[in-house]
Order: structure tokens, then C-alpha cells, then sequence
DNA sequence: TTGACAGGCAACCATTTGGTTGCTTATAAA
DNA sequence: TTTATAAGCAACCAAATGGTTGCCTGTCAA
């Protein structure tokens, strides 16, 4: 729950990237995210470590590959602690709104 | 509306203890936004700076004082085009409500 | 009109960042 | 049991970042 690591991690735009990729296609190995991506295989792992360590993403070793999967909770308590302040008009009526749909919908 | 400015500019925890300070109160000056904060009024300077050219903040100057003020859209452009992406789940009904809110309650 | 005060400009510095290359380790397949 | 493949480790490098100090400019008030 770390908001600095989380931005710091969210400041570049080939990490905002590896997020685009495993947001589409979930569960992608290190070097399937390299693909067309101009940039080593160490400098992907590299941003992948820092998404980690911010814990924006997880890993799974499965034998000799690593599996990497998104995880959207930082980020929603970003926007939750942070973004919506600035619209604090609507943010009493959204979240009530949210909770609602959480807990009829379930996850 | 350049995301990475935006994300870059937000990376940083002095700056968004800037923001954080106008937000409570806006319109300060740049020697006001420099209480206590633990930085020369050129670190500040700088970092107001960025938020501006970030489209975080605004100016006026007024005779030899500058009034800073926060600037919204860009932070609810993020929240809408990039963080709510990873609750798509429930992205339909919200914005739906938010513009609901917004026709009914003027800006 | 002359201080005092708000802010701007520019040079400089240490550290962090984003990247590289080269080599090693571990597992899967021939 | 080799060999190829996925990933890890470490040293190194250039550029960006966050900060400093010193001095300049412009405006308000005594």
C-alpha cells in the first residue's frame, strides 16, 4: 500500500506499457512481454521488478518460466485515496454506488 | 492532455504535497506554498513548475505576487482513460452516473 | 526614491534512473 | 547426457532528476 512506490512505479511510460500488454493478455512470461518492445530482456525484467516491488503485478514461477499477472488493487486504492478527491462532489454518491455493485456482483 | 507529464509530474511526493496544499486551500503564492516544507523556494519553484507544465496547476500573476491554482481535468482524464480501465467491471454504470451528475449539477 | 520583498534565472552538484553488455544458473527437450 | 532456452546477476554508463547557491528583476510601500 506503498502510494510512492506505486506512482513511481506508474511515472514510465514502457512500465504503463507492460501494464497495457498484461491487461490485454494476462499471465504473460518475461520474454513474451519483450516482444516488440525495442528495449533488452534484462531492461523489461528490470521494469518488471519495479511493478512488482510496487506490487502492481505478481509472479508465478512455473519450472524455468515466470508468469506475470497485473493486479488492479493498488491502483484502484490510488484512485480511491487519491484521484477522487478532486472530485469530491461526486465521490460520496460513486463509492456508494461501487459498494453496491461490489457486493451484488460479487469478487 | 500528455499522460506521461501528468503520470511524471505525480511521481514525485513533494509535488504532490503541493498539490495536497492547494487543494486545501488554493490560490497561494509560491513563498506561501514554501512554509515549512523543508525546501529552498527554488526547489519549489521548480516543482511548480512542472505541475504547470504538467496542466496540474495554474497561474496569475498579480503585480509581484503569483497565485497558484489546482487544475482537475487532467488527473480525472487519467482516472477516466487509465485507471478506470482496470475496473472495467464496473466502468459502464459509473460513468453513466458521473455524467448524470454533471448535467444535473452544472460544473 | 529607496528599500524591502516576491519571484525568476542560471550554474552547479550528487544521486537516481533507464538502459546496456557479458556471464551464470536452472530447467526442458533431443 | 548434451544442448537449447528462460531467466537471474552484476558491472557499467549516460542522462535525467531533485536539490543547492548566488545573483538579478520587478513591484509595492515608507
Amino acid at each position: 500500500m506503498n502510494d510512492d512506490a506505486v506512482f513511481k512505479a506508474l511515472a514510465d511510460a514502457s512500465r504503463r506499457q507492460l501494464l497495457d500488454r498484461l491487461y490485454e493478455r494476462n499471465g504473460l512470461t518475461l520474454n513474451a512481454l519483450c516482444e516488440d518492445l525495442d528495449m533488452s530482456r534484462q531492461a523489461v525484467a528490470k521494469h518488471l521488478a519495479i511493478l512488482e516491488e510496487a506490487n502492481l503485478i505478481s509472479s508465478e514461477k512455473h519450472g524455468r518460466v515466470k508468469l506475470h499477472f497485473i493486479n488492479a488493487v493498488p491502483i484502484n486504492g490510488i484512485a480511491e485515496r487519491w484521484i477522487n478527491k478532486f472530485e469530491r462532489r461526486h465521490l460520496n454518491a460513486l463509492s456508494a454506488l461501487k459498494k453496491a455493485l461490489e457486493d451484488e456482483g460479487g469478487q
